[in-house]
RNA sequence: AGGGGUGUAGCGCAGUCCGGUUAGCGCACUUGGUUUGGGACCAAGGGGUCGAAGGUUCGAAUCCUUUCACCCCUACCA
């Protein structure tokens, strides 16, 4: 048993905490709401650009890099957007420092005072849309469709690990078409893009739909949310596209000539994910062992321990079995440490969220066999060691379906359909989970019903969103039927 | 942002109320030995100036002031 980490029952925030900071995945750092990616959290945010990266250049896009900071008075450009982040911006006044004239240290050189101030980007659209107006003058440069990986500052109040951290590294793709047909075709690909990555690779199901007006991103005309149920009934938004319509184009004056010479503003859309999928990840599949990482995005997905320790016969067979496994294209590492037990490997691999874990010992090499774990059920099996790497290959896929069966499974035990506002509450307050029902389409009683109950509309769903009668709350006529949750 | 709590060795904690020898304990770490199929055992060691700054005092981890960080609940949040 894992001796360590806080059952999610007695405490499910604790839980949380104890994975990151037990399976080696994060830290906290010497700055506020910052933290340490360490090597095995780092390890599954790389395997999620690496899929995600290829799955945008799959789709058209390039990657780019544009500035880290963004001149204040970019960000006066679009009302509502500037709305959105005013209140959590980091700001750069100054550009040097000088030694402390009164005593030790160093301090800011009051002469050094920055003409016009800097933000450290929350997001990149001011900036990008700026570029963009020298880079557009005809629709043969659309559509334009470009990706960015960078690191973003949102100075949060409260921040959790992966969930919400003050710098967060993400990708954010920014792109401009001729047509408002086409962006709104770019954004809910992109949305589609998120949704495969999110069940395929993360083996996390998620509800695809629109965001409500309230919950819309900040100069957005419509946000198109994937939202995923966490282990505790909460939802997750795990990536969002947006379609901008022509706000930045307008705000920052990028118009083109179409086939007609004709000058007009430009449509776009923007994406992003971050590394708050980490957190999806772990708050989806772990358990009170320790991480389960779905095999997919698994840097090492075999591991094997020999059994006492290691030794020349039992090296030899491991670096066999290796050779197979690699060549299957499978990643795998042999835990040849002299220093500890069987006991503590077992404990701690399972506490990394390795998929597979492999022990050899005397006893398996006289009966030609090796003793095969499963980390998702935890069952143990004595396998052949003749057709191992079919076997494991086998497993691993195994286990990815089973992880995305379960949470599929747990998600639909923790959703409910109700039609009187008695039933949400009752079922909100008892149950917890996901709640499908209708709405009238206000945002009045969307904030009436968040303010009384905590829950938000996550989102309306883009299949079966037909109303089933009148609005729980108002009694109006329904306009859709949408899902409502706490969230993250 | 409101309420509550915590900062003492890498981690987890005791000591703080009632100031007083070289600041303790468990885990981890180092060395040696015995062990080894689910987090081994024995022995000997190394490591902290008590979150930070200021103050009171002969003397401060302990009292006072300020400040920073983190955690929990609620609120907020693309």
């Amino acid at each position: 048993m894992a001796k360590e980490i806080t059952p999610r029952e007695e405490n499910y925030s604790q839980w949380y905490n104890d994975i990151v900071k037990k399976a080696g995945l994060a830290e906290n750092s010497p700055v506020r709401g910052c933290m340490v990616i360490k090597p095995h959290g780092f390890a599954i945010w790389e395997n999620m650009k690496a899929v995600l990266d290829k799955m945008f250049k799959d789709t058209g896009h390039v990657n780019a890099y544009f500035p880290l900071f963004i001149p204040k008075s970019f960000l006066s450009k679009e009302a509502e957007h500037v709305e959105g982040f005013a209140k959590e911006c980091a700001v750069v006044t100054h550009h040097r420092l000088m030694n402390n004239p009164d005593g030790p240290g160093v301090v800011v050189d009051p002469s050094a005072k920055l003409e016009e101030e800097l933000i450290v980007r929350p997001t990149s659209e001011t900036i990008i849309w700026d570029t963009y107006r020298n880079w557009i003058h005809s629709y043969r440069d659309l559509p334009l469709l470009i990706n960015q990986w960078a690191n973003v500052v949102r100075w949060e109040m409260r921040t959790r690990p992966f969930l919400r951290t003050a710098e967060f590294l993400w990708q954010e793709g920014h792109t401009a078409h001729a047509l408002k047909r086409e962006a709104i075709d770019e954004a809910k690909k992109m949305h589609e893009v998120y949704a495969r990555f999110a069940e395929d690779y993360m083996a996390m199901p998620v509800i695809k739909g629109a965001k409500s007006a309230n919950e819309r991103f900040a100069g957005a005309e419509d946000t198109y949310t994937i939202e995923a149920m966490m282990q505790d009934g909460k939802a997750l938004q795990a990536g969002t596209s947006h379609f901008l319509g022509q706000n930045f184009a307008k705000a920052f004056d990028v118009k083109y000539l179409d086939n007609n010479n004709k000058e007009a503003y430009v449509w776009a859309t923007s994406w992003g994910v971050s590394t708050r999928l980490v957190g999806a990840l772990i708050m989806c599949h772990s358990d009170d062992d320790g991480l389960i990482i779905p095999p997919k995005l698994a840097a090492t997905q075999v591991v094997i321990v020999p059994i006492p320790k290691p030794n020349g016969e039992i090296t030899a067979a491991a670096e066999q079995i290796m050779v197979k496994l690699k060549a299957k294209g499978i990643s795998v590492m042999y835990d040849s440490d002299k220093k500890t037990r069987p006991g503590y490997k077992f404990a701690e691999h399972e506490m990394k969220g390795i998929p597979v874990r492999l022990g050899i010992g005397k006893r398996d090499l006289e009966n030609n066999v090796v003793e095969v774990a499963r980390r998702d059920t935890k069952e143990k099996m004595s396998i052949a060691i003749d057709g191992i790497e079919e076997y494991v290959a086998n497993l691993l896929d195994e286990i990815q379906d089973n992880l995305f069966a379960r949470a599929k499974a747990f998600r639909a035990e923790n959703s409910h359909e109700v039609n009187t506002y008695d039933e949400f509450k009752e079922v909100l307050e008892k149950k917890g989970g996901f709640i499908y029902a209708n709405w009238d389409g206000t945002p009045e009683t969307e904030q009436a019903i968040k303010d009384e109950t905590g829950a938000t509309i996550r989102c309306i769903p883009d299949d079966n969103h037909q109303p089933t009668g009148p609005c729980m709350y108002s009694g109006a006529e329904g306009k859709y039927r949408v899902l409502y949750a706490k969230a993250y």
